[in-house]
Parts: structure tokens; C-alpha cells; sequence
DNA sequence: GTTCTAGAAC
DNA sequence: GTTCTAGAAC
């Protein structure tokens, strides 16, 4: 069926209709866990007037969890200023007191990061709180792996100080977005490049840097 | 963002 | 023959 839909479409040599991924649902589900949470599909950790805590629905890492800002206003980090300074140090603390927390449970886990995907695709400003080992069967391609490991994520810490210096958030150039996502894989922890997705899931499992990251 | 799968890479 | 990546999805 979907085989034929796509031949149909080359067949009549219709273009994609760019609208498309605009007014795609996908794209809206952490807005609309953000405005409505009391009817989100999936479990909420943790609400307040500001902001929303949940796992994220397909986690990169054993630890992998978003805050979500309610403000509708707040649909990316390009919509940030000087003002929303003491929402991001709540962020952080929601997030901080969840790590904590997967961290008792979970005492030999490896650092955690606090930050932000430079061009998401998911609308409505988010942050991730994930843990760095990676170690997840949804982690499958090179692009969600540079999403967290090159200068597209971009650390919470990051964020405050430019916000605070020049009160907004550069946005980068979509030909370095692709560069980036494209890039060769490259442990986080040793810098060793490798080919295949599989080579790296390995050996990040057992890497000795991983296991010394930085982080929280 | 994910799913699906054709065809490249192994 | 099997594993793996990468692009379409209306």
C-alpha cells in the first residue's frame, strides 16, 4: 500500500508540499503536552505553572527525560531572552532534582547533560536532561548521535551566558546544521571515529573516557 | 520526531 | 545472504 502510494506520487511527478511538515502532529505533541498535560499519553513526572517534566517518549540514553516550558509563547530556543533567565534556572533545577533522583536509583550511571538541540524538530521550547552513556535501542542513526554529541546540542550553561551577554540565542546557519548532523561518528568520551552505528554502540559500552565524562 | 524499506555495503 | 544506512512519508 505504502509502496504504491509512493510510486503513484513519482509516477505523477507531484513535488513535496513543503506545508507538510509544518502542520505535521508529530511535531506538536510537546506543545500540546506543554498547554494541555492533563491529557498527555504518557506519564508527567512533574508540573508546575512554568513548566512540564516527562520521559522523553523515545530515550537516547538509560536516562533521557525533557523539561517542557508551558509558556505557548516559548515554541524554541530562538524565542528566548534576557527575561526567561530565571525560567532556565528553574528548568535546571527541575531537572537537577530528577537526576538526583534517577541517580539513587541508579548509583553506577555515568555523567548527565543539561541542553538544548540548536534546530529542533519538535516544536515548543524543551530541555534535555540525558545521561551520557547512550546505551538505548532507540539510539539508532548518526544524526539522533551528533544531535547530542557535536556543537548542535547545545549545554544549558551555554545558553544562559550568551542569553545573558547578548540577549538572544544565534541561531546556526542550516548549512552547518547539516554539516554537523552528517558528521563522521565520533565517541563523546575518546574522540576515536568510527564507520558503523553498531562499532560505536559497542564500543562506547566499554570505553574507559566514557565512563570519566564530565557532566553532572 | 519515527517507521518503513530499497539498495548499498559488508 | 545479511547488515546497515538513508530518504520518503501528502
Amino acid at each position: 500500500e505504502l509502496q504504491h502510494r509512493r510510486s503513484a506520487a513519482k509516477a505523477t511527478g507531484d513535488e513535496p508540499d513543503p506545508r507538510f511538515k509544518l502542520s505535521a502532529p508529530w511535531a506538536q505533541a510537546l506543545r500540546n503536552v506543554a498547554l494541555h498535560p492533563e491529557k498527555a499519553q504518557q506519564d508527567v513526572l512533574y508540573k508546575d505553572d512554568l513548566v512540564v517534566l516527562i520521559r522523553d517518549a523515545f530515550p537516547k540514553a538509560k536516562h533521557h527525560a525533557l523539561v517542557v516550558a508551558r509558556d505557548p509563547m516559548l515554541r524554541s530556543i530562538a524565542d528566548l531572552r534576557k527575561e526567561h533567565l530565571p525560567l532556565l534556572a528553574h528548568m535546571k533545577e527541575v531537572a537537577l532534582r530528577w537526576v538526583q533522583e534517577e541517580r539513587s536509583k541508579d548509583p553506577m550511571t555515568v555523567a548527565f547533560k543539561l541542553g538544548f538541540h540548536s534546530v529542533p524538530s519538535m516544536a515548543q521550547l524543551h530541555m534535555h536532561a540525558v545521561s551520557q552513556d547512550f546505551n538505548s535501542p532507540a539510539l539508532k542513526n548518526k544524526k539522533h548521535w551528533n544531535s547530542f554529541t557535536t556543537r548542535f546540542f547545545l549545554p544549558l550553561h551555554n545558553v544562559e551566558s550568551e542569553l545573558a551577554s547578548r540577549g538572544h540565542i544565534t541561531i546556526m546557519a542550516h548549512a552547518e546544521q547539516e554539516q554537523l548532523e552528517g558528521q563522521e561518528l565520533r565517541c563523546h568520551g575518546c574522540s576515536k571515529s568510527m564507520t558503523l552505528m553498531p562499532e560505536l554502540k559497542k564500543h562506547i559500552a566499554t570505553c574507559d573516557a566514557v565512563k570519566r565524562l564530565p557532566g553532572i
